[in-house]
DNA sequence: CGGCTTGTTGAACAAGGTCAAAACGAGTGG
DNA sequence: CCACTCGTTTTGACCTTGTTCAACAAGCCG
């Protein structure tokens, strides 16, 4: 912020070639020239601010969305008035695959904080990927990735107890960061409890009780929106389901 | 089976145009010679039995399968050795997209009936997608639909009680059917309560007691594998949580 | 038939939800 | 700077839902 006071459309175009590279591109040898082929169709658009729809449930689909920086938070009508919580996205992550099918989004997209967003015109894409064989893929596994995210969450939702998700919740959170090279043990929260227990299937004052355990337990350390893991493994074993072993380690012989 | 009591080789050929035609391409205009270069990829296999598997988890990925007849349940185990449901697949419905990302298969696929699946070796399948712009749009519409259908059932996993998973459940089993022209209320549940109950995230004691009260009440006949739904209106408004207003219609006047 | 798996039913129990209220933080206006 | 309000978070008490445990019935197959 102090020697970039003048942000140059130079900048900001690397600071956007890196987004895109790094969620379409990263893993995938892409000549420089298609780099700079794919990074010509990215508009920028203005930041948005907490509160702010990226898109809203029903709008027509025209783009995919990259997290430059900020959150966002994706969410339906959930029964009975209240949203329901789909997901939470962070920078370099993708928003708005779930609209391909239909032509028009699935669900609404909402800041969670100031954030910046890359705009990809989806049709212009789908021309690129369409001569670039090793982008097709890189698409193609980026789809395929979302499914499997999504299975993942079945899982946790499927299966495990309150304490199981929160502590997946919290490494996951964790990973996300790390691989976008902020910290994996100390950062911000930027949704409410609220929608923390939306999006994981608890009510409000479970996740909350929950974050008071876990600090009692000397698992984490929590002030409001700031959050610190004091114990990775500690989680780790709790999210695999180590619940059940490390209170009553009794039963189990007939079965 | 009485007419057709020889099988020649065109008529398993037009069974199988059909079934990768109804996924993958009836929504969209494909000329007839690329549905026929597409024809020509496909593999047929020797017919699943109940309890083969066709895949496991970790396997190399390298074909997608569509399911011809029969159908085939997705799992991977869950804590505590147990596994976990992650879905079931009918006839004209697609296996194995969430292999793309990582290149090796996520979870494991089984039959739960005689099953007859065709192979879509993906390599093959990204070559004709590159010079066949539909067919491109439709394998990304494709993943799209699947991650639609997750979010689908987040938002069950999420938000909703035993009965309304049950016939939320039972619904989508019914739409599904008769997308593919078989009845719509009256069918055949080839997998057992306990795997309905782990996709459900229930424990099979539930689901069984549901299904004795959803008969009690009218709602469905159950014989054992064999289900009729009598009112899909009440299914349609269990599952919609109507369970709320339905028995005691007080509260709700505050907030 | 006898041994097996799968499904059903009942009773006790516990996890988490609901309701209610207090505590806290951030912003607002005197 | 302080008092006040609004929204979020925390905490406590209670109750509902669904799980767990256990026994039993029903098919299925050698």
């Amino acid at each position: 912020m102090n020697q970039n006071t003048v942000i140059s459309i130079e900048s900001i175009r690397v600071a956007c070639r890196q987004c895109t590279l790094s969620s379409l591109c990263l893993p995938m040898g892409l000549t420089p020239e298609d780099v700079e082929r794919l990074d010509d169709i990215v508009k920028r658009s203005r930041p948005l601010h907490r509160g702010d729809l990226l898109f809203r449930e029903g709008d027509h689909f025209r783009s995919l969305y990259v997290v430059k920086t900020g959150s966002l938070k994706t969410f339906t009508p959930g029964s009975e008035g209240g949203e329901q919580v789909l997901g939470f996205h962070l920078p370099g992550e993708l928003l708005g695959l779930d609209a391909i099918d239909k032509g028009q989004h699935a669900c609404s997209a909402r800041a969670l904080e100031t954030s910046a967003i890359c705009e990809l015109p989806f049709a212009r894409l789908e021309e690129l990927t369409a001569i670039i064989p090793s982008l097709q893929h890189q698409m193609y596994r980026l789809l395929s990735k979302e499914i499997g995210q999504d299975t993942d969450l079945l899982r946790l939702l499927g299966k495990k107890n309150a304490e199981e998700r929160l502590a997946a919740f919290l490494l996951s959170f964790s990973q996300r960061l790390h691989r976008r090279g902020l910290s994996a043990t100390d950062f911000h929260l930027s949704m409410s409890r609220h929608e923390i227990g939306s999006y994981l299937g608890l009510a409000v004052e479970t996740v909350s009780r929950l974050f008071t355990r876990f600090q009692d337990e000397g698992l984490v350390r929590v002030e409001r929106k700031h959050i610190e893991l004091l114990d990775l493994r500690g989680l780790e074993e709790i999210s695999d389901g180590a619940g059940a072993g490390r209170r009553q380690p009794q039963r189990r012989q007939q079965t």
